[in-house]
DNA sequence: TTCAAATTGTTAGATGTCAAATTGTTTGAC
DNA sequence: GTCAAACAATTTGACATCTAACAATTTGAA
């Protein structure tokens, strides 16, 4: 009903400023937001190429690409082709690749501590659904925008 | 308690998603994310001068000057010293710039409708505390970080 | 088998963003 | 009044990111 600042503002500018906090504490372990995001997203093993892996982390192919060539060169990461397709490139670190992943990893997870004060385990999955339907809500189809359950209880 | 993905990556992917799809929209109408949060913050005349304008829309005040030097090239809007404190420029809307404003305020208004679509009015506000808090968590003093009141009642 | 369409990744060119250094102005201490 | 410090904005040089166009490969249908 009141007046309230638009939602799409709320979230551009809590991003802009988190992220400005996180990329300062990666930098000061030798490394950047989407380096870590992309070291992680190997780690974790979940993607089967850099189409994959790119849509996980929220770039395009093309900005990938850039950083894989910035990390081979450093020698944190290596690419040959997947000999059962050779359109694919298969990413893997090196050891000097695995010792960045876990200088990185610490300060990461030393952030997220900083950054859940304050939140209950239920606020914080209230928040991340939040974060979620607001996704949806503007995925190309408009199949699942306005989901099935409120995310309060509607008393 | 259970694995959650840390709510900055939540965060992140959400911003980026959504802001993409923001830019798309404002990008039919001539615009683009940045612009329209030059102009929306403008016409609001709650900013003196560059450096909170800056601010209140998180980029830093080296960004802001390369935008102003596009709209006023453009035409958009004007640039002139303040007689009472010389260091401070006076940013001004053309009348090409206020039409220019309008037709991107209707692109944002109907992408706000679409990003609000499944949120009750109680859990708009809901994430948009949260994403204060976020805010907040990472502020450069950590006075108001883990806030007094909590997000949902303690039950 | 062949070839058009789809898929994967790269390149090229443009824009957005930042930190650091710089220019001009104001303020405050003396 | 003078001058050092703070301040507002700009410039410079570097990265990050995007879209569009492209090259190589795979797939599927005729």
């Amino acid at each position: 009903m009141m007046d309230r600042i638009p939602i799409g503002l709320e979230l551009n500018l809590t991003s802009r400023t988190v992220r400005r906090a996180f990329d300062s504490a990666l930098l000061a372990a030798g490394g950047s937001l989407p380096v870590w995001l992309i070291l992680l997203s190997l780690k974790r093993g979940n993607v089967d190429n850099q189409r994959e892996l790119a849509e996980a982390i929220g770039i395009r192919g093309a900005t990938l690409t850039h950083h894989l060539n910035g990390l081979e060169t450093q020698g944190v990461l290596t690419r040959r082709r997947d000999p059962r397709n050779r359109r694919v490139h298969i990413v893997e670190l090196t050891q000097a690749g695995e010792a960045f992943f876990a200088r990185l990893r610490e300060a990461a997870m030393v952030f997220d501590m900083r950054l859940k004060v304050g939140f209950s385990d239920d606020e914080l999955s209230l928040l991340a659904r939040g974060l979620n339907q607001l996704r949806l809500n503007v995925a190309g189809n408009t199949k699942e925008a306005g989901k099935k359950p409120p995310l309060l209880p509607d008393d």
